[in-house]
DNA sequence: GTCTATATATCGATAGAC
DNA sequence: GTCTATCGATATATAGAC
């Protein structure tokens, strides 16, 4: 369920020089039980005896591997929006040359990121508060950049005529929040898929920017 | 800034029978700190020393007032559960017999209580863990009705022809979701007031419901 | 009703043996 | 690299004096 990662090795929050082989094997473990736990409950309700235990090792051996909670909060955080970005510029990029389709490539990694791992699109300010501040600084630049797809996204098509003139800011906002609510009731054993959520909220999202509307009503 | 309540005399969270008077003068301090703290962390970064410090009492006299934790949560997150569906139907019932109008209002209480006060309209899955299964259950069953009115309003305007077919249940969820979003956002020094916010999403909500798009299009 | 003092448990993180 | 044992802080909640 989980693709593979390239191996990083990291000691302590620093990264070694790459080169070296013997990939962190348990750090991965480390990683993937961090990023279950921060995913299902609140960071001060995970403690880092419960994700030692996952990863099936003893809590000292886990600050052998890791040096603080809140790093590697941070690090399952960045590796995953890192990937969420990923994906987003690369079905961007596939989506061809309409805006409209661009932009329903693009709600539909975001929805389907959504559904599938919500961590960390749905991360609180709430838990964002217990980053370090250089830590959260680099997380909300990621997290600044990738909302700023959707509102260039959304800059382009109006100025191509192909969508309505709309506030970018705030309807950046809305069709990012339609996807944060996904994560809040999706069920993988539900009735509906990813894909017939982001196929519903697509066609939602291009209605309300359909150009012939611009003039009319109220 | 903060409305005020109908008196409500509690002991360890059994109503007390109603006609007695003085007003639990202290159990509403204790009320406003928990609300506030639960508000803006997590529920188990939130101590109860911090709470009983706020209502300026100890903590071995906030247990006197109330009985648990998890009965604080339950009790100001119902609280204001019921204050946001006492605002919505109120609102609703004065917009008029036009079910634009109609779901234009109900969107305009969602997203000014999301701005405003929050708390309880993104309380997560996550902090909903630690209520009781069966403070949970009310709760749910509040949130439950609430969102039914959205779906409600969507299929009495799309069987009058005020608005296109879609789906209710998941364009009741794209409504709410946004006004959720909101709260993650709004901050009462930033450049836009609640009303202008609810005023964008209100344009942005109708246009993707106009009944002229049901047939164009892909 | 309000307090001091405390019971009991768990937390993040570390020391040091192996 | 992994462990046992533990430190020091803090948590919820309670006992009992006043």
């Amino acid at each position: 369920m989980q693709e593979k990662r390239t191996t990083r090795k990291r000691r302590n929050g620093v990264a070694t020089a790459p080169g070296d082989s013997a990939p962190p094997h348990r750090l991965e473990l480390v990683h993937d039980a961090a990023r279950a736990h921060f995913s299902t409950r609140n960071y001060e309700a995970v403690s880092m005896r419960e994700i030692a235990a996952d990863a099936g090792i003893n809590i000292a051996t886990l600050y052998f591997h890791c040096s603080t909670k809140e790093q590697l909060l941070y690090d399952v955080l960045i590796d995953a929006q890192r990937q969420l970005a990923d994906g987003l510029r690369e079905q961007i990029g596939a989506a061809g040359e309409s805006w409209s389709r661009r932009l329903a490539a693009a709600v539909r990694v975001h929805i389907k990121f959504c559904a599938e791992r919500a961590f960390p699109t749905t991360i609180t300010r709430v838990d964002m508060q217990r980053l370090t501040d250089e830590h959260r600084a680099t997380y909300l630049a990621m997290r600044d950049a990738y909302e700023q797809e959707f509102r260039d996204l959304l800059r382009a098509g109006m100025a191509a005529g192909e969508f309505r003139q709309v506030d970018p800011k705030l309807t950046a906002f809305a069709v990012i929040g339609i996807g944060h609510t996904v994560g809040r009731w999706y069920r993988a054993d539900g009735p509906l898929t990813p894909e017939q959520i982001a196929d519903t909220y697509v066609d939602l999202i291009l209605a309300s920017l359909r150009p012939e509307l611009a003039a009319e009503q109220r």
